[in-house]
Formats: structure tokens, C-alpha cells, sequence
DNA sequence: GAATTTCGTAACTGACCGGTTACTTCCCCG
DNA sequence: CGGGGAAGTAACCGGTCAGTTACGAAATTC
């Protein structure tokens, strides 16, 4: 529709749908991180936005929609940054590493990620598994590892046998878990697991339990 | 207050202040845990409950008061099952593999608890560090693992210089997660990960993944 | 520069929701 | 058996919130 006016320098004010629309998922990221799909308000939203509520409706029909559409945001924007190096050049261990390590620090990055994550199981993924976007996103994750599985296999440094899917899943659960409970495992264990080191000493351990499986 | 009437058999009906606490509790936990805070409805509990509103402003003050309650009793089941059996007396790796399918399997019975983690989580964990009960509660199963650890490297069957709790958030992380996400998880995926035999795989992908890693 | 489309504002609506209260019913104790 | 307190009911209140609308302002098009 509105899509001709991208060479335009700094226009002082409106009629910039593009940036009006990136606003307002901005501002719905934040507050339905914040406070989820059910507590999080559409007035405040707008208001943070620097758009208005009328604006929300045109563009994303209902809060649903808007919710939706921040999940596929996000979603998408991981596996855009995970993608832009290419692990399919590295040695198989470094591979392995950098995807650890990648997936820890993006978890640690983006704690909205996470809890926009969370918000969604908790309604069972009902949203998500209405898009389309979202299940071709991960074929060429899995494309990665099992490359990366297979060639550490040919140079005897991996293991034979593991299963992509269980190894994402692992390396996954090893860096969300512990940014997705934070502050429950914070307040049991009386430590500040946000701090640096402590985040440092996790993801060394948790790379020290995947290598340490991979080797045959 | 109302303590002394634990001896009667079975009344027909009200007057039952701690079946009552019970009813409501437990229609709240199922409440929590579909909806997050935000999204449950009082009314709801309390029909849920077969009680009313009324007593669930007497007995737990407001809706986070009764929060918090329903958060605490969780906590303290999952403990006190896991106590139920004498780890201490385990062989080591028998003694893990125990603790590690103790947890797995709890996730897997008990979704309402992962639920209502997480959505504690979304809120900081605000309500949790207002909690006395909750920090003393895994004070013992630190030790129980300090101890597993210990008569292991003794054996000579686990590695030295494991931190007990890295890896109890390791342990946890790896059943936590899965069942955490499990509906996005399905979603990408394309697999049911509810089945009985996804959940087998699971469980014996993370043991080994685990008990590989303590290996000397 | 008029017509048309896009955007912004704010008031509005109707449903809902957390919490309260006035009143009734039931149970226990003396 | 009757009085008092605990437990239960339902109406109610004030506030909130998702979603709508009416209208004016600005910008784009011709």
C-alpha cells in the first residue's frame, strides 16, 4: 500500500507508516515481555509507542494480532543473527562452541525473547502454531548441525549416534533455562546469577557438558 | 485458629475451613496455571473452588496473596516428594540418574508447576523473594548432591571439580526446558514431544549427556 | 488548491473484574 | 435450645480495559 517513500532523508513528522508500525512492535515487544499477553494494556502500548491506540487496530487488527506478530519478530530476528556467520566453514568443535555460545549470550541479551517465549507456552503455542513464518525457520539450523555432527564424526572428534534434534534441544535448554529462571534460581540459591561472572561460569560449564558428551 | 476438627470423618457439607483452604487452593494452582497471574480470574477460582469469593478474601487477603500461597505450595510438594526416597543411601550414579529422572518425570506430571514458574519468572520472581519458606527448601538437596558428587570422585566414577550447583541447574535445565517449551518446541519441531516415546528419548539423551560428562 | 487519503486525538461504550458488603444460613457450645 | 460466631451467597461498586467512532489536521495526488 503505502511503500513508495523510502528515499525520503528525515521528514520532521507523520505519514511514515513504516516507522509508525516499527514503533508500536517496539513498544508491544517491551510491554508483553513485560507483563504478558493478558497484563499487558494496549493504552500503554500506544502511549509508549508515540502512536495511538487507532493506529494499533489499523495495523494489527486486535491485540491478538499484535501479539502474534511481536512473536514472529522475535523469532525471526534470532535465527537472522545466528545466521549471519557461517558456522559451515568452522571446524566442527568451534562450530559447536560458537552455537552455544551464540544461543547463551542472545538468551542473556534479550530477556524479552525469553519471556515472550514463556508467555507463549503458557498459552500453549496457540498463536504460534496458527503461523506460517515460523516452522521453516529452524530446517536450516538443523541443517547446520547435523553437518557440523557429521563432519566432527569423519574427523573422530564427535561421537557417533546423537540425534540434531536432542543435541539443539540440549544446548538450548542449557542457555534458556537458566536466563528464563533467573530470578527464581537467584532468590533459591542467594546468588546474583545475572552478574557477568556468574554468567561466564555457566556458560563454561554448559560447554564443558556438550563437548565433553560429543567426544567419542 | 480452626485446628481441632481433624478427627471427624466425613461432613456432608461446609464448615470445613481446611477442606475449604484446600478446594480453593487447588482450583487456583489449576487457574494460575492456565492463565498466569494477570489472565486468572477470581471469580472463576471461586467457582471453580466450589467456595466463593468471600472466602478467598478471608483466607488469602487478595489475589496475590493468594499467589504467593499457591506458588509456595508448589515449591514444597516438588521438595518433599524428592525426599521421599533416600538418596544418600544410592550408589552414586544410581543416586544421580535418580535425582535426574525425579525431575524429568515431576516436569512431565506436573505442567501446572512449570506454568506457574515461569509466570513468576515473568514477574521477577517478586512474589517468590518475599517467601521465607522457599530458600531454606533447597538447602538439603544441595547437599544431597554435594554428597553424590563426593562419594563418586571417592569411587572414582565422576570427574573432580564439579560445582553442585551448576550442575543441579544443568539437571534441572535439562527437564525444565523441555517441558517448558514444549509447545513451541512441538511447534518447530513438528514432532508431538508429548508422547511417551519422545519423553523416554529425552530422558535417556539428557542421562547420558550428564552422566558423560561426569565421567572422569 | 481542491479532493482524497492518511494519521492523530479523545471521547465513548459495554463488558468485565477485583474487592466489599449486607444479609442469610449453618454449626457449635453452653 | 438459643445465641453467637463462622461460613456462605449474591448483589453491588468503582475502576479498568479492549475496541470503536467521530472529527479534525496534515499530507499526497492530480
Amino acid at each position: 500500500m503505502t511503500k513508495s517513500k523510502s528515499a525520503k532523508p528525515t521528514q520532521k513528522k507523520s505519514r511514515q507508516p513504516d516507522v509508525t508500525r516499527r514503533n508500536i512492535l517496539d513498544a508491544a515487544l517491551y510491554e508483553f515481555a513485560a507483563k504478558g499477553l493478558a497484563g499487558a494494556r494496549v493504552d500503554e502500548i500506544a502511549a509508549r509507542s508515540g502512536s495511538n491506540k487507532r493506529m494499533i487496530y489499523e495495523y494489527f487488527g486486535n491485540k491478538e494480532g499484535l501479539w502474534l506478530t511481536v512473536l514472529e519478530n522475535a523469532y525471526t530476528r534470532m535465527r537472522e543473527e545466528e545466521h549471519a556467520i557461517d558456522v559451515a566453514r568452522m571446524k566442527p568443535e568451534d562450530g559447536m562452541r560458537y552455537l552455544m555460545e551464540f544461543n547463551f549470550k542472545f538468551c542473556s541479551r534479550n530477556p524479552e525473547f525469553i519471556a515472550l517465549l514463556n508467555a507463549e507456552n503458557l498459552h500453549k503455542a496457540s498463536y504460534l502454531k496458527d503461523s506460517k513464518k515460523i516452522r521453516e525457520l529452524y530446517t536450516p539450523l538443523l541443517v547446520v548441525i547435523t553437518d557440523l555432527l557429521q563432519r566432527g564424526q569423519k574427523d573422530g572428534v564427535f561421537r557417533k549416534g546423537v540425534d540434531p534434534v536432542e543435541l539443539y534441544t540440549t544446548i538450548a535448554a542449557l542457555g534458556f533455562f537458566y536466563f528464563s529462571n533467573i530470578h527464581t534460581l537467584s532468590t533459591i540459591f542467594g546468588r546474583n546469577l545475572l552478574s557477568p561472572k556468574q554468567q561466564k561460569t555457566r556458560l563454561d560449564h554448559s560447554m564443558e557438558v556438550v563437548l565433553g558428551y560429543l567426544r567419542p
